[in-house]
DNA sequence: TTATAATATAGACTATTATCTATATAGTGT
DNA sequence: ACACTATATAGATAATAGTCTATATTATAA
């Protein structure tokens, strides 16, 4: 597949966290404010904060001011792009890496 | 959603690594051993051995032992799930955590 | 059975990350 | 202006993870 593997990396990185996960999940119901969202979970305000900033900086998540109050919400294009890129990595293409390959020398039986 | 969150993770980080996504875009074409592997990388054998492990160990990718090599191929089963699981995370569903979730007073306005 | 070759494991080191406490910032209302 | 409240940032700490070198394991072949 011809692609940035960095930069889908980083997207996966965002979602290898547990607690980054069902936030995703809770924010794919609707937007949310940070203080529901804080009330799932054990952790504390800055943790939330600190994950919010990690989902907001690969774009999986957008973010809205009102007064005192931050609204999260998905960026459902960014979550598509990601699944497509999934999906795309895991299906036999043309353009793979391995096609431009030499074969070492265990291949050599046949 | 309801499921098992850590499960999910689990796979999600064996993915979060820009190598591995690599080599599983490498056996998206077909099985590879370990040696055809290496070649792509600019790590030593242990590493790419360790890759192989975390990847094997969440059951995305097989191994097949054949005298003195070691095949690898995708474990498309896996994979689908993977690709399922986060395509229902992203959608709004009626088993939300979020749906028993009582609301902050951000949300009195109206 | 001894040498060679492919892969795995052990252990060390470094970088990254999830979390915390303390504090800063920025709106709101009196 | 001042107190209060929601969120963000700074800095510390502990756990995790990626990589390396050295070595073990396992299979092949002479």
């Amino acid at each position: 597949m011809v692609v940035n593997y960095e930069e889908n990396t980083k997207l996966i990185k965002a979602l290898s966290d547990v607690n980054r996960l069902k936030i995703i999940d809770i924010l794919s119901c609707g937007e949310k404010c940070a203080c529901d969202l804080l009330e799932e979970f054990d952790f504390t305000q800055p943790t939330l904060s600190h994950h919010m900033k990690v989902l907001m900086e690969c774009k999986l998540v957008n973010c809205r001011k009102e007064g005192l109050w931050s609204y999260y919400s998905l960026n459902r294009m960014y979550c598509d792009r990601l699944i497509l890129f999934l999906m795309n990595l895991v299906t036999d293409t043309e353009e793979c890496i391995c096609k431009s390959q030499s074969s070492c020398k265990c291949s050599e039986k046949e």
